[in-house]
DNA sequence: ATGGTCGCGAGGCGA
């Protein structure tokens, strides 16, 4: 009987983060971590740090954007970098990075997701929907679905995890009302989010926490975490066979989105036993 | 409050 605690965790620059990302390896412990927004090409990446506290990495990096990795205490195995899209080719930004990770004779797939964010300034009379970025966001998470729809065909415990940059229900919004309809929470990504989750895959924080608000991601801007003013955009999806295993789910912002110099997401873990 | 704050990298973009 195993239990591996799973983590993931937009760090918003790998390089300026090091300190506290070290900090809250030690505080929390994970045996896996899928890290986004790094920020920095791979050979920029703080393996050696990393490696003294203890984890593997697998990284796909990009200059000055995006960014994602996987870190693990145990070994990564056929590491696949970038996401394949509807075309048959992979997607030009540096967004997925997937591995087996062997634990102890048993195998579990991850994937470190960063979804596009779909905001910024509009030309004038453009609705969010309309945009390029916007639109670029909806395609990516087809995307994700073709690819999560033919994984999804192996019996394996699979977690798949990030910032998807969409809040899924109403319960994951600090107001609902004046927040529907703008990036990262309109109807049109809540769609595609909701599309995800019907293939068979759980949100194994909603499903630890039936009625419990909690928020992932803390603007910078306007005192939004003291106002408590957040949203939950990161999660931590499981496969059938992962969810049935889920001992525990939660996201750990106190320590860490009040620390200074924090990242302006908390980072989200599971416990899953295998 | 039509702003606000970060990180990157050296002005503006992305979030």
């Amino acid at each position: 009987m195993t239990q591996i605690k799973i983590a993931t965790f937009n760090v918003n620059s790998i390089k300026a983060r090091l300190p506290r990302v070290l900090e809250w390896l030690k505080n929390s412990q994970p045996d896996v971590v899928l890290l986004q927004e790094l920020k920095c090409v791979e050979e920029q990446f703080p393996f050696e740090a990393l490696f003294d506290a203890g984890y593997n990495a697998a990284v796909l990096g990009q200059k000055t954007y995006n960014g994602v990795a996987i870190l693990s205490k145990y070994k990564i195995e056929e590491v696949i970098k970038g996401l394949p899209t509807l075309n048959g080719g992979l997607d030009e930004q540096a967004r997925y990075i997937e591995a087996l990770i062997s634990v102890k004779g048993k195998i579990i797939r991850v994937s470190s997701i960063y979804v596009p964010n779909g905001g910024g300034d509009l030309l004038d009379g453009e609705a969010l929907e309309d945009s390029r970025k916007f639109r670029y966001k909806l395609d990516f998470f087809e995307a994700l679905k073709s690819h999560f729809s033919s994984l999804l065909k192996e019996d394996e415990i699979q977690i798949f995890g990030g910032d998807f940059n969409v809040a899924a229900e109403e319960i994951d919004v600090f107001d609902p009302k004046s927040l529907s309809g703008t990036v990262c929470f309109h109807p049109a990504e809540r769609q595609k989010f909701r599309a995800i989750l019907n293939l068979g895959l759980n949100d194994s924080y909603r499903i630890s926490n039936h009625s419990q608000q909690a928020f992932s991601w803390y603007d910078y801007r306007g005192g939004s975490w003291q106002n408590g003013k957040g949203m939950r955009i990161d999660y931590l999806l499981t496969s059938p066979l992962g969810s049935d295993k889920i001992i525990s789910a939660a996201i750990e912002d106190k320590g860490v989105r009040d620390q200074e110099k924090a990242s302006d997401h908390c980072p989200c873990v599971v416990t899953i036993e295998i």
